[in-house]
DNA sequence: TCAAAAGTGTTCACCGTACACCCATGG
DNA sequence: CCATGGGTGTACGGTGAACACTTTTGA
C-alpha cells in the first residue's frame, strides 16, 4: 500500500446564464462502458511538480478553456471509505465565471447545469457543491462578489437577478438599487440596453477602485 | 521522485492564559544539532489509513494530551520551493481550547506563547497563523465561538477580555454587556467569583440551548 | 477611608426595511 | 393607446455607539 494519498482537485464552477437568468454551475458527464452516466464536478489531480492553486488553474483551463478566472479554495476532504481508491484526498476549489453560462459545451464535453437541477454526483462532490454555494451566498452578503459573475456592461435587472439566484430571495429592487449605487461600485454608462423593454435599461459597469476598498468594508444586502 | 505528495496536518492551537488575560498558541520547540532552535505549529503527518479530521485530532491529543476540542479546518497549502522536502502538501487546523493556557506544558514539550511574541516558524506556518487570527476575528464577531475558550464557569470581566484580545481592540464594558446578555447566551449564577476584587463579581455559565441558534443568527459585538 | 473592580440606563444617529406610482416606447 | 419593464423617494423602527456614576468591601 502506497503511503501518500493521491491529491485530487475539484472545480465548483459558478456561471450565471444571462438569457435564462440563472445560476449554474459546470459539470462533466461520464459515459461508462456499462452505458451508465455518471456526473461529476470538473476534477483533476495534483502533479508533483505545481503547487495546488496552479493544479486548480490547470484544471479549469484544459477542462473549459478559460482563463483569468476567480479561484478560491474551498475545502480539502478526506474520509476513508468514500471516494475512489487508492485512498485520495480531495482540495475542493470555487470559481466564478463572468461570462455567460451557455456558451464553450460541446468543445470540452462540460455542461451548463441549473443548480435547481443538478444530477446526483459521483464520490463527495454534492457535499462540495452545497459547501461551494453556502461560501458564495455569504461572500455574495459581505463582499461585492457576484460581479464577478456578470460580463463587463450590464443592466440593474442582471444584477438583482443574479442577487436573486444566489441567495435564493427575492430583493426590494428599490432598496437595492439604493444600496449599490450609494455603496460608489458602479459607474452607469450613458448607453442603454434596448433588448429587454421599450422603454431601455441603462447599462452599468464596476468602478473598479471603489471595488476592492468595498470587499474590505462589506456590503450588506437588503432582502425582500 | 514520488507522484504523490506527503499530506501534513497543522494545528493553529489557540487558548486564553486566565491569569495574563492574554490570548496564546501553542507552538512547539525544536533544539537542532546545531544548537539553533526553531519554533513550529503543533504538526504531524496524515496516515494513509485516517480521515484528515481524524488525523487532526490524532495529532493535537499525541502532542498535548488535550481531547474534545474545538477543531476546524483553514486552509490547504502546497506551494513548490517553499516548505519541506520531498513535496509537502500542508493542511492546518485552528483549535480553540476552553482550557486555562498555563498548563501541560512540561509534560508534552509544547510551550504557550502570547501571540504578539509569536517568534518566527518554519515553513509557511506564520501565513497559516495569520491566516487563523483572521478566522478567528471574524468567527468571533458572527459566531459566539470566543466561549469556546473559557471554562464553565467565568465573569464577565473575563469574557471581555478575551474579546478584547481576539479583535484587537477595546470594547465598551456597558454594551457589550448589553448585548450577551440580550442574546440570550449567557446564565447568571448566583455564585460569586471573589478572588479579583473586593465586591466580588457574578460567574456565568452558557446557555447551551440558545448557544446553537446564536450561531445561526449571528453575533455582532460593539467596538470602541 | 480609600482603592479597585463591578454593575448598570439613556440618548442619538444611522441604516435597513417596507412600500407605490409615473415614465418611456415599440407594437 | 396600451402593455411591459424601467426608474425613483419617504417614513419608521431597531440597533449600534457614546458616555459616567454609584456600589461593595478588603486592606
Amino acid at each position: 500500500m502506497k503511503d501518500t494519498p493521491f491529491v485530487a482537485i475539484d472545480c465548483i464552477i459558478f456561471g450565471f446564464d444571462q438569457k435564462e437568468e440563472s445560476l449554474k454551475i459546470l459539470l462533466l458527464k461520464h459515459v461508462l462502458q456499462s452505458g451508465e452516466t455518471t456526473w461529476s464536478l470538473v476534477s483533476g489531480f495534483l502533479n508533483i511538480d505545481e503547487s495546488i492553486d496552479d493544479a486548480a488553474n490547470r484544471v479549469l483551463h484544459s477542462l473549459t478553456g478559460l482563463t483569468e478566472i476567480y479561484l478560491e479554495q474551498l475545502h480539502a476532504s478526506g474520509a476513508i471509505h468514500y471516494g475512489p481508491e487508492p485512498r485520495t484526498i480531495a482540495i475542493s476549489y470555487y470559481a466564478l465565471i463572468n461570462q455567460n453560462a451557455g456558451i464553450l459545451d460541446d468543445k470540452y464535453s462540460a455542461h451548463w447545469i441549473k443548480l435547481s437541477e443538478k444530477p446526483k454526483l459521483i464520490f463527495d462532490h454534492d457535499e462540495m457543491v452545497s459547501r461551494a454555494i453556502k461560501r458564495l451566498q455569504r461572500r455574495a452578503l459581505t463582499q461585492p462578489i457576484g460581479f464577478k459573475l456578470l460580463p463587463t456592461k450590464f443592466t440593474m435587472r442582471q444584477l438583482i437577478k443574479l442577487y436573486e439566484e444566489i441567495i435564493g430571495e427575492p430583493l426590494d429592487k428599490r432598496n437595492f438599487t439604493k444600496k449599490v449605487i450609494s455603496l460608489g461600485l458602479l459607474k452607469r454608462l450613458t448607453e442603454k440596453e434596448k433588448n429587454s423593454s421599450r422603454k431601455g435599461s441603462f447599462l452599468y459597469k464596476f468602478n473598479a477602485e471603489k471595488f476592492n476598498k468595498g470587499v474590505e468594508k462589506g456590503m450588506t444586502l437588503h432582502t425582500t
